[in-house]
DNA sequence: GCGCAGGTAGAGT
DNA sequence: ACTCTACCTGCG
């Protein structure tokens, strides 16, 4: 087990940011101020304990170095985007206060791809119903920590042989077509998810559009947690009433240069969470 | 019962 | 280039 700090760092926030859809979140039996998490991410497991002082990720130091560090960017600074922020926008100011603990994830992009294709016209309980439906129907099991078992997510080699009509079973609705699809593409080799890697932001997103499913938004949410492109601004219908609200003159996207997608999540996430007056 | 939820494709001006 | 609508499903 291992001990991180809290004082910028919160899986409580990340969890409700909603850019991973593979976090379960339960109460911790006798302790109230401890919350315990799984994280599942590709074919990884982890689980955590959050309480007020600190976080514990159960896993080796191994473990943690070579890819939970990462995966939840305990690297960057988030203190340096912060301090950007103009004093005068009294508004992002207490955003990204109140969502002080909120990091971009380093998700698999193919996870992610599938993950915002199922979140489009949906609510966030349903999408992770839906991908743990998914996980549990198409997933391979793997063995966690204590013995628990859990799966993982779903290949698009699996993915690609269903109907198009198939994961309707799984409560996707209309987004079963797109998943299978975009599973095709992968598997075919008409989207190259390697290639997509190494791409810039601008010339991943343009590939990304030629997704069956796939429009402005979803791609810029594959772009920011997927590829950790952070000058990708996902505008859905929060951001956009925001937007309306607070800066009718347009987002400053000039300044916030190569971090817009950090400011986005605390928008975001202070127009679902936060505690407005 | 109706409208909406982290939108998008397709048809119509 | 824009605007309009259908779309699975469950929850208020």
């Amino acid at each position: 087990m291992l001990k991180i700090q809290t004082e910028n760092f919160s899986l409580e926030q990340i969890w409700q940011s909603g850019q991973c859809f593979r976090m379960t979140q339960t109460e911790n039996g006798g302790r109230e101020a401890e919350i315990m998490y799984e994280i599942i991410a590709g074919q990884r497991y982890l689980e955590a304990v959050s309480s007020d002082k600190e976080c514990i990720f159960y896993c080796s130091k191994e473990e943690f170095e070579g890819f939970w560090k990462g995966y939840f960017d305990l690297e960057s600074n988030y203190g340096n985007y912060i301090s950007q922020i103009n004093p005068r926008d009294a508004y992002l100011c207490k955003a990204a206060q109140t969502g002080w603990g909120i990091r971009i994830l380093r998700q698999d992009l193919w996870e992610t791809i599938v993950s915002f294709l199922i979140s489009q016209q949906n609510t966030i309980v349903r999408i992770r119903r839906c991908i743990s439906n998914i996980c549990h129907q198409y997933g391979e099991k793997g063995i966690g920590g204590q013995g628990r078992l859990y799966y993982g997510f779903p290949k698009p080699e699996v993915l690609a042989k269903l109907q198009e009509d198939e994961l309707m079973a799984c409560n996707l609705g209309y987004r079963s077509k797109y998943v299978v699809r975009a599973a095709r593409s992968v598997v075919s080799g008409e989207l190259d998810l390697e290639g997509i890697k190494k791409m810039p932001y601008r010339k991943a997103k343009e590939e990304l559009l030629k997704l069956f499913g796939v429009g402005e938004k979803v791609a810029d949410c594959v772009c920011l947690f997927g590829l950790h492109h952070l000058e990708a601004f996902p505008v859905d219908t929060h951001i956009r009433q925001a937007l309306e609200k607070h800066y009718k003159k347009g987002f400053p996207k000039t300044r916030y240069k190569g971090m817009q997608g950090v400011m986005q999540q605390y928008i975001f996430y202070y127009e679902l969470h936060g505690i407005k007056g």
